[in-house]
DNA sequence: GGCGGCGGCACC
DNA sequence: AAACGGTGCCGCCGCC
């Protein structure tokens, strides 16, 4: 569709209107679902609510103030609160939150545009509506703030908030005219869009019998819900416990500037890896010992990360430590004190924003603020994850998966050594030392569990720890180079590409299956310039028969292949893991006996899931049973893989303790 | 004064 | 930094 013919939007303000508008989506609606959209009074999906609603069928549109018509009948029970209307939005989740916000609830099924376009290409830029209607429906949508400018705010004056300017907007008669256009048509193009992209799923075969819209209806339809349902509980979070901390690291990190400012003679902000560098390379003279990246401009700088500072330290430099020291705590201050605490709602709790399209793989990704990155127990001075709390009476129940990575390895390979030792229930890195170095396996456990290792147990904990890396990097597609340097750096001590190399094939010889495995991906991705994982979702990777020319050298272009094959690996392995992940929320979200001790999922990290369930001994042993076998049978009790998921559950009063 | 690039670093 | 995949966010700094 080159242009779209576009009717006038309906202004909805008496009750003749609402009810013509009712019957008249109530209809339309029940065959081909109604899009809905909201002008609010901000972007907070905990604080803000709508001013205006829109709706459309593709061929109508509607707008309407939200006071009163959203709580009226036709609108809340007729189609909002309808379970046989399918709500239709671009990033419905947000439209959600903010119509609950008001106290009125979508209970039917929702379609979310923005998922939509991704399944239909992950590597596109930009799934907003802006950029959908113009590309998909060639409609050309207008600013908000054209139509809503903001006033900016002085020094004395706050600025104008969204909620502000749209009432102002409405109040004077040319705007009003224009504020109803725009509301107007939000709706209206989401619904065509929609329908575009329901047309491209449907047409694209994932499998004999399957398209991309059997995915979508099946997977993330109800995942949009799950994820909706996880930010608005929110994860409770004990302010006390960080705020303590904010005086002594502060002071800590003064100190230290304090001190190396006094030494060089000028006072130097750590923060600044510019400053950094005239410290390094031009007073004190150090050789770099790797350039940055350069970003897209290609200024290449020398680089003054930790490794550069370790390596500086070791040659008697009297300042790194320090200024490690001064980075970690800045991190921690910055990102995961003062930086949680400006997320904190009133509620005590943080919701945050669960991304179901912010990645090629299909990972979830977490935002606004990220409670996928939070620093893990283990090496966190700070204790950040102790700050994460059930609520009053309520308890944490964490279950997390058992080196899942490697179990997709195993069971896409087919890799028979691989699958055996997994399913004896062998430790994998024991069992691969101990084929690789022939080593005994009974011992390489015993060395791994010491706590106060012999000498001799510290060479079999050196092969486990040769092992580890190799493990990971073939699911990253890893090279010599960058394997040799992990392995220097886990073994303190200088070890070849050569070695490394070495390591990589004694590897695929225990492993001759994964080597294939690997090839085979290699070449499908060739063939069909995209790969699948486990259910079949897409990955779209043209760039893998990308060939020099065009301003691009050879040598460009066989970068771009070796990423592109790397990524197709990759994506298999990590995309099923962030499948089999989506699949156990689903399950364990509508799971009935999770339901009868009110379990709720609070947060998922990729392999890990958190609950927060009734602090008594029978509802927390329920959830940690229930967690388990849905996780360890994602797909319902008849499915299995080659290799068994196994999943641990704890429970605790911080997520710390849970772990 | 806002914005985007960059370096660096937290997680799986 | 890299021939190691996928994220998000901090502070700094230069630009407009």
């Amino acid at each position: 569709m080159s242009w779209t013919l576009i009717p006038a939007t309906e202004w909805v303000e008496t009750e003749q209107q609402i009810a013509e508008m009712g019957q008249y989506l109530l209809n339309s609606g029940l065959e081909n679902g109604v899009a809905y959209d909201t002008e609010t009074t901000g972007l907070s999906t905990v604080r803000d609510f709508p001013i205006m609603l829109s709706f459309s069928d593709g061929l109508r549109r509607f707008a309407m103030m939200s006071d009163p018509w959203l709580r009226h009948p036709w609108v809340k029970d007729g189609l909002l609160g309808n379970p046989q209307i399918t709500i239709i939005g671009t990033n419905i989740k947000f439209d959600m939150h903010m119509t609950a916000n008001s106290g009125v609830e979508i209970v039917g099924p929702v379609e979310d545009t923005v998922t939509q376009s991704w399944l239909h290409n992950e590597n596109r830029f930009g799934h907003g509506l802006k950029d959908t209607a113009k590309d998909y429906c060639g409609i050309k949508m207008i600013e908000f703030k054209e139509i809503f400018p903001m006033r900016r705010g002085t020094k004395h004056v706050p600025a104008e908030t969204a909620g502000e300017a749209i009432r102002r907007v409405l109040a004077d008669p040319e705007g009003r005219k224009k504020a109803i256009e725009y509301a107007g048509l939000d709706a209206f193009a989401t619904h065509h869009v929609r329908d575009y992209l329901k047309h491209c799923l449907i047409n694209e075969s994932i499998a004999p019998g399957h398209n991309l819209w059997n995915y979508y209806q099946t997977w993330e339809m109800p995942f949009t819900r799950v994820l909706w349902n996880m930010e608005r509980r929110g994860f409770q979070i004990c302010t006390g416990h960080l705020k303590a901390q904010q005086g002594p690291m502060f002071q800590a990190m003064e100190e230290i500037e304090a001190s190396i400012s006094q030494d060089i003679g000028w006072v130097i902000n750590i923060n600044s890896v510019p400053q950094l560098r005239k410290l390094f390379f031009e007073q004190l003279k150090y050789k770099p010992l790797k350039m940055t990246d350069g970003g897209a401009s290609g200024d290449k700088q020398p680089s003054t990360d930790e490794e550069v500072l370790s390596h500086f330290a070791t040659n008697g430099c009297k300042y790194s430590k320090m200024i490690i020291e001064h980075r970690k705590i800045s991190k921690i201050y910055g990102t995961y004190i003062e930086g949680l605490l400006s997320w904190v709602d009133k509620d005590l709790r943080i919701h945050t924003n669960l991304k179901q399209s912010g990645t090629v793989t299909g990972r979830l990704s977490s935002a606004e603020p990220n409670l996928q990155n939070i620093p893990r127990a283990k090496g966190d001075r700070f204790h950040i994850r102790d700050a994460f709390v059930a609520d009053e009476g309520k308890r944490l129940v964490v279950a997390d998966y058992d080196q899942l990575e490697m179990k997709i390895m195993a069971h896409f390979s087919e890799d028979r050594n691989m699958c055996d030792a997994i399913n004896s229930g062998k430790d994998l890195h024991c069992f691969t030392a101990q084929e690789m170095f022939q080593a005994n396996y009974d011992e390489l456990v015993a060395a791994k569990k010491s706590k106060a290792p012999t000498s001799e147990q510290e060479i079999l904990l050196a092969m486990r720890q040769t092992v580890k890396p190799i493990g990971f990097g073939l699911i990253y597609g890893i090279g010599p180079v960058s394997l040799a340097s992990q392995l220097s750096d886990e073994l303190k001590r200088e070890v070849t590409k050569e070695e490394a190399q070495r390591n990589i094939r004694k590897y695929f010889n225990i492993f001759p299956g994964v080597e294939a495995f690997i090839k085979e991906t290699h070449q499908e991705c060739h063939r069909k310039e995209y790969v699948q994982t486990l259910l079949m979702r897409k990955r779209r990777l043209p760039q893998i028969n990308a060939r020099g020319g065009g301003g691009q050298t050879g040598e460009d272009a066989k970068g771009i292949v070796a990423e592109a094959r790397r990524q197709s690996v990759n994506t298999r392995i990590q995309g099923t893991a962030a499948d089999i992940a989506k699949a156990a929320m689903i399950r364990a979200e509508y799971d009935q006996e999770l339901n009868s001790v009110d379990a709720r999922l609070l947060l998922q990290i990729h392999d890990e899931l958190i609950w927060e369930v009734e602090d008594n001994p029978e509802a927390v042993e329920i959830t940690k049973r229930r967690a388990k076998a849905i996780m360890e049978h994602p797909f319902g009790p008849d499915f299995n893989l080659r290799v068994p998921l196994t999943t641990e559950a704890n429970s605790g009063w911080t997520w710390t303790e849970a772990k």
